[in-house]
RNA sequence: GGAGAGGUGGGUGAGUGGCUGAAACCAACGGUUUGCUAAACCGUCGUACGGGUCAUUCUGUACCGGGGGUUCGAAUCCCCCCCUCUCCGCCA
């Protein structure tokens, strides 16, 4: 969400910066700035009229203390019109106010600069490609035939038990899965990450804090019964556990990993891409959040980008790095990194993790601020967040990419994890 | 699921109708003292929105879990909701 102070100071600089996100907000904002004037207005007036009746209710106190009936009653006679008026202002002032909220909440972060032209993942910017694509033997096969050949995901029983996108893991798939959220909670840790356990349900206000919130309701998985939101992933509960906080500016960065299972209804997305690991309803990944100056935030979204990348190179997988395009970015994201590895066998590039700077758009919902340090106010914090990583397209690649008629290899920095170094 | 207690500033916690935006203590910050540390002493110490000078300041309003009500006046009284804790039951 968009500060308010910052709509009414640069109505126009908004306006121009989201045509990049192809969004058209010249009604929003100015509904927006008309409504901010009115809303100042009904203030000052609501404002006015209640220092006066707080000043005579003090006055009476004053005058029943000394018992001056009389006078009490005529000063009583003045306050009936006084509480008429400000019953009516605080009704405007709370309904202008409810009008701006609604309307704010539907303007979209704005893309930083260097964010790319473009309306389709095909505009994206490609930064860098990594990597020689690996040379198959003829009869290689998808992961999800691999994974049926070893025995190591049974989609089948995922579905009997739950359904589809659920799968089950077995054997060395189970401890796949186990050695990767290790390595990957090793390595952030070893990033200067502190690692954290956070629920995998969150209540409406996290829900909001990061903007799964009202925007995207029908993504998550809904406990109606005590309305909790299954988590669509670790930043929502790591994000929000700085949610109404000043930290000090000194403490900046903050750098939290969690891993977590994720859940996403996937509404919506069916038919292509959805075979085998590619599109989960539950799945498995490591997150990194930080909370930053907004001096530096730029920086550390290089450095975060540096980290995920550290990852798919140990992992020995072919990878590609863009840059979103102002059409293809998230609603709250100021810039926004993809990584990409390739699926050697499906033929295909495999959206693996995204690694974001949200500047101060989540931080406003939120209301995590730090205490500038000369100043010594409030100022609206950055968040930045990345997958560090999903697990299973990194997966689906790494059965894929490295079956051989033996077997297939595990990557040497895995090996230490599972305790194997082939599956077959 | 049953019974009870409670939600006050960073923390502990006082406060049952006006002089309470809120005592006291702790923490934090600034200073004095000190060879250093400790101690002691003095001072500062909420957030949001608005208004005027826009430089540091001055000023109004709101906020004691949330919402509504009573009253000239509510942290304090009434109603509804949410949350937390304790005990019992059940259970990992």
């Amino acid at each position: 969400m968009l500060n308010l102070k910052f709509i009414q100071e640069n109505p126009e600089l908004i306006v121009a910066k989201l045509k990049k996100k192809h969004f058209e907000a010249i009604a929003i904002v100015q509904q927006i700035t008309g409504l901010s004037v009115q809303k100042n207005e009904t203030q000052a007036k609501a404002d006015q009229f209640k220092a006066e009746m707080n000043k005579i209710s003090k006055e009476i106190g004053l005058l029943m203390r000394d018992g001056k009936t009389d006078e009490v009653n005529a000063a009583k006679s003045r306050t009936a019109e006084l509480k008429d008026a400000i019953k009516q202002l605080d009704d405007d002032f709370a309904r202008i106010d409810q009008e701006i909220f609604q309307l704010q909440v539907l303007l979209p972060n704005l893309p930083a600069e260097i964010v790319p032209e473009g309306r389709t993942p095909e505009d994206n910017l490609v930064v860098k490609r990594i990597g020689e694509f690996p040379a198959l033997s003829q009869n290689s096969v998808p992961h999800w035939e691999l994974a049926k050949k070893y025995d190591i995901i049974d989609f089948e029983l995922g579905v009997k038990i739950t359904g589809a996108g659920f799968p089950v893991y077995k054997g060395k798939g189970a401890r796949l899965q186990r050695a990767l959220i290790n390595f990957f909670l090793d390595e952030a840790r070893n990033s200067g990450y502190l690692e954290v356990q956070p629920p995998y349900m969150v209540n409406e206000e996290s829900g909001f804090g990061t903007g799964q919130l009202p925007d995207k309701e029908g993504q998550m998985y809904h406990a109606t019964e005590d309305n909790l939101y299954l988590i669509p992933t670790a930043e929502v509960p790591v994000t929000n556990l700085y949610r109404d906080v000043i930290v000090e500016a000194k403490d900046l960065p903050i750098k939290n990993t969690a891993y977590s299972a994720c859940f996403r209804r996937e509404a919506g997305s069916y038919g292509k891409d959805v075979r085998g690991l590619n599109r989960l309803h539950q799945f498995d990944k490591v997150e990194i959040v930080q909370i930053a100056h907004p001096d530096n935030s730029y920086e550390l979204l290089d450095q975060m980008v540096a980290h995920v990348e550290s990852l798919v190179k140990k992992l020995e997988l072919p990878y590609r790095i863009l840059r979103l395009c102002g059409g293809d970015m998230s609603f709250t994201s100021a810039l926004t990194y993809d990584f990409e590895v390739f699926s050697a066998a499906q033929e295909k590039w495999l959206e693996v993790s995204s690694v974001s700077n949200f500047e101060s758009f989540q931080a406003n919902r939120l209301k995590l601020r730090y205490r500038d340090e000369v100043t010594k106010k409030p100022v609206l914090a950055h968040t930045l967040n990345g997958s560090a990583l999903a697990l299973p397209r990194i997966l689906a690649a790494l059965l894929e990419n490295n079956q051989t008629p033996e077997g297939i290899r595990i990557p040497k920095v895995l090996v230490p994890y599972c305790g194997f170094d082939m599956i077959n």
